[in-house]
DNA sequence: CTATTGAGTAGTCAAATGCAACTCAGCCTG
DNA sequence: CAGGCTGAGTTGCATTTGACTACTCAATAG
C-alpha cells in the first residue's frame, strides 16, 4: 500500500484540520469547555484581536461545532452565549490528547490535568482496540486506508 | 475556580498549539507517521510549497518532534529522511483523536482507521481514569489546574 | 439623557503563504 | 569530463491572512 497515491486533502486529519487546526481556534474551544463563553471574555482571556474571535467564533458556528445562543441572566441585559455542540464536545478527546503531550514534553509540572467527575483520578486516553486490548506500549497501532479512502487524482 | 484568572498562553494546549496546531504541520506528521519521509515526497504529496515545507520541518526538528536523518540505500545517492522521535511519536493520540472525530463527523466514510497491529481490530481512544474506570458516556470528565497553572499576570 | 457594556465591523499595516525560479551537490551517462 | 538529472533546499516577489486600533450600534443602567 502506498500512501502517497491516496488524496492528502481527502482525509479525516486533513478535514479535521481545516476546521480546528488552527491555534486560536483550539484555544477558543479549550475555553468554552471550560465556560469562558463570552464574546468579551474570550477576547480578553484570549488576547486575540476582537475581528479574529470573530471570525473563528463564526466559522466554528458554521461547522456545526459551537452554537450561538442568546442567553438572558435576569435583571442583566441579554447577550450571547457560545456553547458546545454535541459534535463540538466530542472534540474533547483532541484537547485531552494535545494536553497530555503538552504536560509530558513541554512542562515541568502539569498546567491542567483532567479528572474524572466521579472519582476524581486522573483521566488519559488509552487507545484501545474493539476486540478489548488496551495498547500501553508504541507501535502497536497502525493507520490503514479505510473504504473512504480516495485515490489521488492524476490523468 | 475562574479559568480566565489563568494564563492561557501557559498551558498545555496553547504550548502544544504552538508546535502543531497549524494546519501543514499536522498533515506533514501524518504523512511522516506513514512512511512519507523525503521532502520531495511531502511537497508532492501535500502540494505545499517547497519553502514553507522547509520552515515547518525545521520547526520541527527544533521541537524535537522530527529528526533529520542522512539516509543511503546502497546504489543509490544518499539522501534525507525525516523520522519520529520518541516525543513525536508521542503525538499518535492527537492524530487518533482527529482521525476519530474527522470519520464521524466529516465524512460518510472513514478514509482511514486505526488498528491493532496484533489483532487487526479497530483502535479507538477510550478516555480512562487512572483508577481504571472507562468513561464511555460525555460529561465526565472535567479539566482542572493543575499544579503547574500560572495565574495571569496584571498589575 | 448620558455612560457603559456587549458584540461586532472598518481601516490599516505587518507577517505568513504561495509560486516560480534559482542554487548546489552528488551521481550517471555518453 | 560536459551535460543531465535528482534531491534538497533557498531567494525574490505578489498575494493572502493576521493582528492592532479605532469606530459603530444597540440595550440597559443610573
Amino acid at each position: 500500500m502506498n500512501w502517497a497515491d491516496l488524496d492528502s486533502g481527502h482525509c479525516s486529519i486533513a478535514r479535521a484540520a481545516d476546521i480546528v487546526g488552527d491555534r486560536w481556534t483550539l484555544l477558543i474551544l479549550r475555553d468554552v469547555s471550560r465556560g469562558i463563553r463570552r464574546f468579551d471574555e474570550l477576547s480578553a482571556h484570549l488576547g486575540i484581536a476582537r475581528n479574529i474571535l470573530s471570525a473563528r467564533l463564526g466559522a466554528l458556528v458554521a461547522n456545526g461545532v459551537l452554537e450561538r445562543m442568546p442567553y438572558a441572566e435576569e435583571g442583566r441585559r441579554p447577550h450571547q452565549e457560545y456553547v458546545m455542540t454535541p459534535r463540538g464536545a466530542e472534540l474533547l478527546p483532541v484537547l485531552l490528547a494535545l494536553i497530555a503531550w503538552g504536560d509530558r514534553h513541554l512542562s515541568e509540572e502539569p498546567p491542567v490535568r483532567a479528572v474524572h467527575n466521579g472519582c476524581g483520578h486522573e483521566v488519559r486516553l488509552v487507545p484501545t482496540c474493539t476486540a478489548g486490548h488496551a495498547l500501553t506500549g508504541g507501535g502497536e497501532v497502525q493507520i490503514v486506508p479505510g473504504p473512504g479512502a480516495r485515490r489521488v487524482d492524476r490523468e
